[in-house]
DNA sequence: AGAAGAAATGTAATATTATAACAATATGAT
DNA sequence: ATCATATTGTTATAATATTACATTTCTTCT
């Protein structure tokens, strides 16, 4: 299972029903949305905050960024630099590996995307208002990946590191498993 | 700040003072271990756990891969693939990728050693005995990585994961940050 | 509007990380 | 000793990412 309607997407993502931003210590109840939603609807939502947080820290998104952020969130799904590469050279054809990494650095610096780490690849961030690091859901069977942002999780981690004298930075938080949809064929 | 003598590894470590086997619910308190401290001692003990958790598997522990895992152990930090593979190559000129990657994915397979997504890069687990993933800590600056293993902390992204209706099967969960040593220079 | 400086993009080459495919060798079981 | 299997050797290549420098575009200042 790895084609046909593309799946998941990260909670409180645009075309959520909670596009209100939560309270800082509030948990993004993140979740897998429904898969059949409005694209469309979806990335322009996700373009539309884009352009709002670029504008309110007087930050450049040009065609090329813009293009490559619609990209990321054309599949609600992480997506890989090179299938980028690929899609941006059928409307570009000198599009270069470098027109890809510094399209997505920029976008990792505005916090627009998230990397995730263990698949190399990158998904739309649904909340970019707030600085955060995000903890990842990640299907192993259809790769929709949910987003979360539980401040408890992430106090947990930065509590035990405290303890050991660490001064945390930044958490890469990524779980692999089976979303509510794919865990159904495996049995309760 | 990146040479000179190798600096920390997990806790719990070969050679740290506490290789009792903990409760299954009890945190493990890895911390950074002191700057000197006897590395063949901590080698030596790491394959000798090696040797007996393969044993109890019927797992061959071959020469080749002893080797690797006495040279991810040399340096109680992450190591590189091919970092390992040149220094493979210095007593082994025939070595090549495949050698030493069919050496890193057995002692993943067999919980040895771990990986650290973030950097592509591995490290001597001090706990082979349990499955499990860990947390890792891991310094921006002189690359020590500390090995956490503590049930709250996955329990609070298992108990999140469920709310969503989320199997967990792995986690990967890799700090990154100042280690005790190294904040001191960045003031309290 | 025009020039200067900064930011972004183009372009070529290459570095780094990892795997595929098949041959040869070593090991354990019978 | 032979067979089956696991391990290792060997060559080639895939996948991911960066460096370095040239060119273009944008902003700002006059």
């Amino acid at each position: 299972m790895n084609e046909g309607i593309p799946l998941g997407m990260a909670g409180r993502y645009p075309g959520s029903e909670r596009m209100d931003k939560p309270a800082a210590d509030e948990p993004v109840l993140a979740d897998f949305p429904k898969k059949a939603h409005d694209h469309r609807h979806c990335v322009a939502e996700a373009l539309q905050i884009a352009e709002t947080v670029c504008a309110e820290r007087g930050q450049r998104l040009t065609d090329l960024r813009r293009r490559v952020l619609a990209l990321v969130w054309d599949r609600h799904q992480p997506v890989r630099a090179y299938d980028l590469l690929e899609q941006l050279r059928g409307e570009k054809r000198n599009a270069a590996p470098p027109t890809v990494y510094r399209a997505l650095e920029f976008l990792l610096d505005n916090g627009l995307i998230h990397r995730i780490e263990s698949l190399n690849a990158y998904v739309g961030c649904g909340a970019p208002h707030n600085a955060h690091a995000g903890q990842f859901l990640i299907c192993r069977d259809c790769s929709a990946v949910a987003e979360l942002d539980d401040p408890e999780i992430a106090r947990s981690v930065t509590a035990r590191a405290r303890e050991l004298g660490f001064r945390v930075q930044r958490q890469t938080i990524e779980v692999m498993g089976l979303c509510p949809d794919c865990g159904l064929d495996a049995g309760p």
